[in-house]
DNA sequence: TTGAAAGCGCTAACAT
DNA sequence: ATGTTAGCGCTTTCAA
C-alpha cells in the first residue's frame, strides 16, 4: 500500500471485504457483528483513512456541492459587499449538512465555456448571486437541468428560476412613503446601476409612491449613478449646482448616499439641514462610520440562508417548480432626514418601521 | 442514451471507440484523420456533451480544484475584507488557468473532523486565509501531503508553510518611524487581535521603533483592540479619559483606526489637531468617507495573486520547500497625522512613501 | 452476517 | 491511425 490509505487497504487489514468495510464506515454497522464492526472501524483510524469524495461522487452521483455563481459582472467579490453577507449565510445553512461551495466566476459570455464550467457533475446545484440582465446565466433552464436559485435579482417570471430576494418595490416604497411623510415635495433619486434589476424595481416604486402622491418627478433631480458610492459622490456634484434643489434625495443604495454625503461635506452643504439625504441597504461601514444615513435594513445573510436552504429541498425532492421568496426590508429611521417645512397628512404604509435604538413607531 | 450524453455515447454516434473520442476531445486531433476528428467533434456538438468532471478528476488523479480555507475564527467573511481582496486574486490568476475554488469553512477543531473536509480528494492543493494562533490548520504538514500556501499570516518557520503576506513588521516600522518624524514623542498604540500573528508582529515593531529613538512605550497608552471597529472606539474611550495624552495614536489597523475616529468625533475632540491618528491597511470605506487617514496600504489582491501562483507551482513541479514571500506596504500620508511641536530630526526609513495624489516623497 | 460483481464516466498505457 | 484493456476508489444491488 503506497499512497493514501483506500478502502481495499482498510478491507484488508481487517480482513473483510470492500463492502463491507463501506457500510460498516457509511455508519450501517448494525447489519454486522460488534467483532467486525470494532475490527474494520480501527483498522480505518490507524491507517488514517480518509474517504475519497470525488470516487464517492461519481458512485453517488452526487457531490454534496454546490455551486456559487457570480455573474461575470460583478465577479469581483472586493466592492461587492451584497456577495459577502449572501455567501455567509449560505455557508451557514451548507457547513452543518456537510456540503461544500464551489466559487464559480465564468469571466466569459460563450455559452458552452460557462456552462461546460458550470453544469459538469461537479455540483448538485447552484445559486446565482444577483445575475444581471443580459447575463448568460439567465438562459439556465435552457442549458442545464440542474436545481437553481437566484439571489439578488427578482426577475420577471418568464426567466422561470426559483429567488430569493428582498422586496425592493416594497421598501423602496416604505422610504419614499415616510421622506413624503416628512413633509418634502421635492425629491431627488440617484438611480442604481442600469444592469440591475433592483436599480428598476427600485426606481419604479420611488416614481409610483410619487404619483401617488400626486407629486411629480423633476427628470433633472433624477440622476443616474452605477450602485458604486463615487457614482454618488458624482450625482451629487450634478444635482447640487442646479439653480433649484429638492430638498430631499434618495439614493437607491447606501454606498452612493455615501458619496453623496461626502460631497455634501466637501461642498459644505449640511445634512439634513440644507437637504435630506436617504439610502437603502443599511450597509455596515455606513453605519460604522456613525452616517446617521436614514435607509432601508435587509437581511442579506437571511436570504443566502434561504436560498441554500431552497436549493436543498430542491435538489433532495427532486421538486423543480420556480419559487420566489420576497423578504421585506426595515425602514431604519435615523438623522439624515429631516423634516420639511409643512408636515404632510399622509398616512404611512404598512411597512416595519425601526428607529435606532430599536423602538418600534 | 438517458440523462447527460456520456463520453460512450459520443463515441456510438461518431462510429468509433471511446479512447479516440477522448483523444479528440481533450485536444490530441493530431493523431487522427481529419475525417474522424470532424465526426467526433460534431457528435460531440450534437449531442451537447460536456465532459463530467467527477469522472475525469477520478481518472487523472487530479481535480483542477483548489481549497480556499477559512479558519473558523473568522468563517463569517462578511467582515472580513482582508479575504474579499484575497480572494479575488486567487479568483484572478485561477481562474484563466482553468481552476475551480472550494470554499472550505470547518466550524469545529476536531481535526479528524477537519481533515476529511480538506483532505479529501476534492483539491489538488490549498490557501489557508489568515489562519490564527492555535488554529488546527497550522498542523497541516502533520494531516496532509497536499501543497498548501497561508496568506494573511506571517508564520514562525517551524510550521513549514508557504507562505504570502505583507511585512508588517518594516510597514509598521516606517508608519511609526514617520509618526515620530512629525515630532511626536507621546504615542499610543491600540492593539490588534491577540490571536493574529500580524497584531502581533506590528506590536513589535512599533515598540522596537519607539525604543530606537529611545522614546519610552507608555502602557497605560497602549490598548488593546481585536481589529473590529468597534474596538478601535472602545479604546478610543478608554484612552481618551486619561487626565494625560499622547499626542498620536497608531491603530493596528485601519477599522479599528475608523472607530477610534469616529468616537473622537463623538467627544468633539478634534483630529489632527488635539491628537493624530494612524491606521494600518487602507481600507476602502476608510478612503470613501473622506476620512483622510495616514495608514500603510498594501496589495492584497496581489497577495491572493501570488500565493496562488505559489501554490500552483508547488502542484505542479512536486516543489515541496515551503517558501515565503514578503510584500512591502506603502505609507500613505493623508491629514489624520500632524505635526507635533517640534520637529525631531530623525532620518526616515528606506520604506516607499506616497502623499496622496501619488507624488513620492 | 458477509461478499462478489457490476458499474459510475473517464484516462492512459499498451497494443495493433 | 485507432482500439483494447485495465484501472481511478467507491457504492450498491444481489446472491450466498
Amino acid at each position: 500500500m503506497r499512497g493514501k490509505p483506500t478502502l481495499r487497504d482498510v478491507a484488508e487489514r481487517a480482513g473483510c471485504s470492500i463492502t463491507t468495510t463501506s457500510n460498516i464506515l457509511q455508519g450501517r454497522s448494525h447489519l454486522y457483528k460488534e467483532d467486525m464492526v470494532q475490527r474494520v472501524l480501527s483498522a480505518a483510524h490507524e491507517l488514517g483513512y480518509r474517504p475519497n469524495s470525488v470516487a464517492r461522487s461519481l458512485a453517488r452521483r452526487r457531490t454534496a456541492t454546490i455551486g456559487v455563481v457570480l455573474d461575470p459582472q460583478h465577479a469581483r467579490l472586493t466592492h461587492n459587499v451584497y456577495a459577502h453577507d449572501v455567501l455567509d449565510g449560505i455557508l451557514a445553512f451548507l457547513e452543518p449538512r456537510d456540503y461544500d461551495i464551489r466559487l464559480i466566476t465564468p469571466r466569459t459570455n460563450d455559452p458552452a465555456a460557462v456552462w461546460r464550467r458550470i453544469d459538469n457533475g461537479s455540483i448538485d446545484g447552484a445559486i446565482l448571486i444577483a445575475p444581471v440582465m443580459g447575463s448568460p446565466l439567465l438562459e439556465w433552464q435552457h442549458y442545464s437541468t440542474l436545481p437553481v436559485v437566484a439571489v439578488g435579482s427578482t426577475l420577471p417570471e418568464e426567466y422561470l428560476l426559483s429567488q430569493v430576494d428582498i422586496d425592493n418595490d416594497a421598501a423602496m416604497a416604505s422610504l419614499t412613503e415616510w421622506v413624503i411623510q416628512q413633509g418634502h415635495r421635492a425629491i431627488g433619486f440617484i438611480k442604481g446601476h442600469p444592469l440591475h434589476w433592483s436599480a428598476h424595481q427600485r426606481e419604479r416604486a420611488f416614481r409610483r409612491v410619487m404619483a401617488q402622491h400626486g407629486l411629480p418627478v423633476r427628470e433633472e433631480w433624477v440622476l443616474q449613478g452605477n450602485y458604486g458610492s463615487e457614482s454618488g459622490a458624482y450625482a451629487a456634484g450634478q444635482l447640487l449646482c442646479q439653480k433649484e434643489l429638492p430638498t430631499a434625495v434618495i439614493c437607491a443604495n447606501d454606498d452612493m448616499a455615501v458619496g453623496f454625503l461626502q460631497k455634501c461635506r466637501e461642498l459644505e452643504i449640511p445634512v439634513p439641514d440644507a437637504i435630506s439625504v436617504a439610502g437603502f441597504d443599511d450597509i455596515y461601514w455606513a453605519r460604522q462610520l456613525g452616517l446617521q444615513l436614514t435607509t432601508i435594513q435587509h437581511d442579506r445573510y437571511q436570504v443566502g440562508y434561504l436560498a441554500a436552504q431552497m436549493l436543498l429541498h430542491q435538489i433532495e425532492t427532486g421538486e423543480s417548480r420556480p419559487q420566489r421568496m420576497l423578504l421585506p426590508g426595515t425602514l431604519v429611521v435615523r438623522r439624515t432626514v429631516a423634516l420639511a417645512h409643512a408636515l404632510a397628512s399622509v398616512p404611512i404604509s404598512e411597512a416595519t418601521i425601526l428607529t435606532e435604538g430599536g423602538s418600534r413607531l
